[in-house]
DNA sequence: CAGCATGATGTAAACGTTTACATGCGGGCA
DNA sequence: TGCCCGCATGTAAACGTTTACATCATGCTG
């Protein structure tokens, strides 16, 4: 077995109880004892086991992270802002991917009980049932891009109904009247919000269109077969807004299959911003969101309802920018940010 | 406090004893008594604390990830396939990334002490003195596509040397003779081992050729540079390979630039495989590696030393796959993996 | 019927910390 | 000089498990 506090308290000649003190940085404990605790403790290679803190401490300075089956750079912005706002702080992070039902994020959450401080949940899956079900009752949460009904958690989201809003008053400034939107996978919560932003703007700034919504579920190829249906409508859209960059691409390539110039004879732009966006040509039209921003402002938020120390506002949202590029035939502006 | 195994045993009117026993599907229990115990548990939603648990059995069911500044595809897929593996073993996986520097690592390795069963890293900055004095002696650890003398630790790598060779020969064979190279930032395994690989094939395939070196550090910008520089070169090279994709990519567009049409005037071919290799124009000739693959085999061959099950091999290596496409002018052929 | 083996259950120690409380020492004040 | 106060240090309990060992009942054997 490995070094433990009795080890360093023989070796420095003082009771376990002093090294401990000496060890956390209390302040009753002479210079000078310290000093040769330090030394011990060094000399020694001596960790704390972690297991044993936590049990008495009831703190694991770790926090859970529960996503779904996430792909590409989405994945990992969300760890890195997560990640370096935890290293910050002195926390450990430990993550579970690739959930794919409301049962196995169940799992997952008993599984974690006595070794995280808190949580962080990003499930289209979620409901409130299965989370006051799992989570163990006083565990601090956050909820990521989840809507849970009840206003029981905190939460943090992209503002997805303001960055599809922002996209489609871009369209609209910019001439174009025949808006199409190729939506995303039914109950998801991006998707639905992105649809609702753009009905809204519509509505708003165009009142006399009507909204004219298309199929999609945010893949390559949902987009394509979507653009591949243009074709047979009697009244083409002079603009395609897709609900992500994926629908957007496939769309791209079915309308270019169409013989249809981008953005001469029509209009795109997506949401999100992959760093595939702007290698397609024409480069794409899109909403970038800040995603690690949100993976850190997430963490952020938890560690201050573990400390208990604010009592931080229920929910709230990460803006997207306007990223204009020659997709959407809008000459060159800077960058809008909304919220 | 939540509920304990105390509870659970005044519940079900056993001893702690028991219910441990039960619960851990040891034999010696009677049925009745273990029907008891488990509708008790479930009845008060019972999960043993973790913490406690490690103390007593010095295992913690959880896996340490040290990992470098990763972005896009590759630190997705490398999580997903560590999550994967590990889920499927019951493992919790403790991610730790950004590290920019040897002591950084050394810092998370201590802190790991205890918290961990075994520890697997990735680290351009890993040298045998910093993992010897910061790794807690008998923690297993499986280093992945980390190079450390003396093969004292489990190591699991991608084929770089394999692949590059690979690439090289299929240039080779479809007429190129003047394949220049654009290498990897210094001091980096997977650049080092694919300008080997480089190296070797021409040396094999073309010994009257001498390799052209041509500088770069992985990102798309030194990718740029050197492609414009290609225009002052006296002979011209006839393909270019590049140590991986976005470096292939910034090059592309140079010789856009430069007026120089793909494959026709000058081949190119990248490493990777990211996704954006095939939006480009033309799409990009390049070898594929299975990240997710050594993910989840560095994982495993990890778990299975924490067994103590079997003796693996002290070092593996993760084979890739040719992808060709339109950049390299070569006719289309199946995949080719490696090892 | 007595004694013993077998197997279920209980008791308590152990894991490595932190921390409330006890102890004892030195110095300041009366 | 004697007392008390404050402060450094030590002692031991507590955290929630697992598990070696003790105990006890049961049924079988001789």
């Amino acid at each position: 077995m490995s070094v433990t506090i009795k080890d360093v308290a023989r070796a420095a000649g003082v009771s376990v109880a002093s090294v401990s003190r000496a060890l956390n940085g209390h302040e009753n404990v002479t210079g000078e004892t310290r000093k040769r605790i330090e030394d011990a403790a060094s000399r020694l290679r001596y960790m704390p086991n972690g297991a044993a803190r936590s049990l008495i401490t009831q703190r694991t300075q770790t926090i859970g992270a529960v996503l779904p089956d996430l792909h590409g750079e989405f994945f990992s912005e969300l760890i890195r802002g997560m990640d370096s706002a935890a290293r910050a702080r002195g926390l450990h992070l430990l993550v579970s991917s690739s959930h794919g039902s409301a049962s196995e994020v169940g799992d997952v959450l008993r599984t974690l009980r006595g070794r995280v401080d808190g949580v962080l949940i990003m499930s289209p899956h979620a409901d409130a049932d299965m989370l006051a079900t799992n989570l163990p009752a006083a565990l601090p949460t956050v909820l990521m891009n989840t809507r849970v009904p009840g206003g029981k958690y905190l939460s943090l989201s992209i503002d997805n109904y303001g960055g599809a809003y922002t996209m489609t008053q871009h369209l609209v400034r910019h001439g174009y009247r025949r808006i199409a939107f190729i939506g995303g996978p039914a109950n998801n919560f991006d998707a639905d919000e992105r649809l609702r932003g753009y009905r809204d703007a519509l509505a708003k700034l165009l009142p006399k269109q009507h909204a004219l919504v298309l199929p999609g579920d945010f893949s390559e190829e949902s987009g394509y077969r979507t653009g591949l249906a243009l074709r047979d409508l009697t009244e083409r859209p002079d603009a395609v807004f897709a609900a992500n960059d994926m629908m957007a691409i496939g769309c791209l390539f079915a309308l270019s299959e169409l013989g249809l110039k981008v953005p001469d004879d029509i209009a795109l732009a997506g949401f999100d911003d992959i760093p595939i966006a702007r290698f397609v040509s024409p480069p794409l039209t899109t909403m970038r969101v800040r995603i690690a921003d949100m993976g850190s402002q997430a963490l952020q938020r938890l560690a201050e309802a573990i400390d208990g120390s604010t009592q931080p506002r229920l929910a709230h949202e990460i803006g997207c920018s306007l990223v204009v590029r020659q997709s959407s035939g809008t000459h060159a502006e800077p960058h809008t940010d909304t919220s």
